[in-house]
DNA sequence: ATACGATGTCATCACTGTTGACAAACCGGT
DNA sequence: ACCGGTTTGTCAACAGTGATGACATCGTAT
């Protein structure tokens, strides 16, 4: 976690300080949390006064929304054969984090999800489920109630993002990979495949 | 929101006043979360000094954690039949928000995810789920994996939680009691079916 | 060269959790 | 009834927070 060096006089461009600070808060937040982090820490890491943290983004808030909003990618294993979605599915989730990208989905998923008392966060969260389930599920699946069950597929994948990262269950952590995938894959199979 | 009425001169019982301040911060944290409650707004409703807060409990933290420490009320469904265990599950859970104590439970439960960046609160979430989940769930499951299967059905007790109360998915919270519980609890009950 | 807008710096505000020194009330022993 | 000690309550202060506005400095167009 570098911090930017300081020279003598100070370079001018507003493109690179929003950049810095953009880098230095995506890291910290991603590490500790919204309220673990201040603007003062941020402002250090970026090489920058605290002001032009507030000055270039608003307030702390609007900073972590612009920094943490991602899309959980997920939209190649969303196109795929719907008779193994299921399995797919929590295969490519406990496949994120050994992935750079991925494991920066996943962090800042968390920290979306711990922040979200504050209307905008939740508003934000709601919106990355719509895109990542709801858009590409509620065309494909056959059967009544596709939307319900698509957003019911968010819930269970939620589910089992918090177990892993945010309450970081140790019997999950423990289990292997190829168990997790064929019992959890199954029971997202059901809600795939509705047999109503 | 009645704050403590505070007479001339104060009466001195150090039970009655630690049990207002819990009570207190029982009605804030569970309404505004963690962050959002100050240990002076907590003290002004319990009509006492800020620096008795910290005197009873030791520190903010530490008074969440004894005052937002319920266990989830799902004791008697899980001792149900089996083989309707999911859907069972699911109505119960869909339940929760129309007895107080089960509110108070949805709430607090709420309130102690969003926390969860501390280890303590972390720690006593996965308490949670063990006493809830686990212990009266790994004895009845057949098949294998019952330990895993049952931090499974947790994961997906949970999901289906957070995206209620946490995320507040309007999907959700427009779809009626008995397709959700139609729906979600078929996919439980692949959990708890086992068939491996 | 001067003026202006863009960029950076600084002091300050009200607020937070926490601490320690002090004051007031109660209770037991004489 | 008084004293001493313990419990309970009060207050001021500290370092830290997010945020604001006044001021300084730079780059450049005229």
């Amino acid at each position: 976690m570098a911090v930017r060096p300081q020279g003598p006089a100070r370079r001018r461009s507003a493109a690179a300080t929003r950049q810095a600070i953009s880098e230095a808060a995506r890291d910290l937040f991603a590490d500790s949390g919204f309220d673990a982090v201040g603007i003062r820490a941020i402002a250090a890491h970026a090489g920058v006064d605290a002001a032009l943290v507030i000055r270039y983004f608003g307030s702390k808030e609007r900073l972590f929304l612009e920094v943490m909003a991602v899309d959980l990618p997920v939209a190649a294993v969303m196109d795929g054969p719907l008779e193994s979605l299921g399995q797919a599915l929590v295969e490519h989730v406990l496949d994120l984090s050994s992935s750079r990208a991925g494991t920066l989905a996943v962090t800042s998923l968390s920290a979306l999800f711990r922040a979200s008392e504050r209307a905008p966060v939740q508003q934000t969260l709601r919106e990355i489920i719509e895109r990542a389930f709801a858009v590409p599920l509620v065309g494909r699946l056959r059967g009544g109630d596709a939307e319900l069950r698509a957003h019911l597929i968010a819930a269970q994948i939620g589910g089992l993002l918090t177990s892993l990262h945010v309450v970081q269950d140790p019997v999950l952590g423990r289990a292997d990979r190829a168990s997790l995938a064929a019992r959890y894959g199954a029971a997202i199979q059901c809600l795939i495949d509705g047999e109503d």
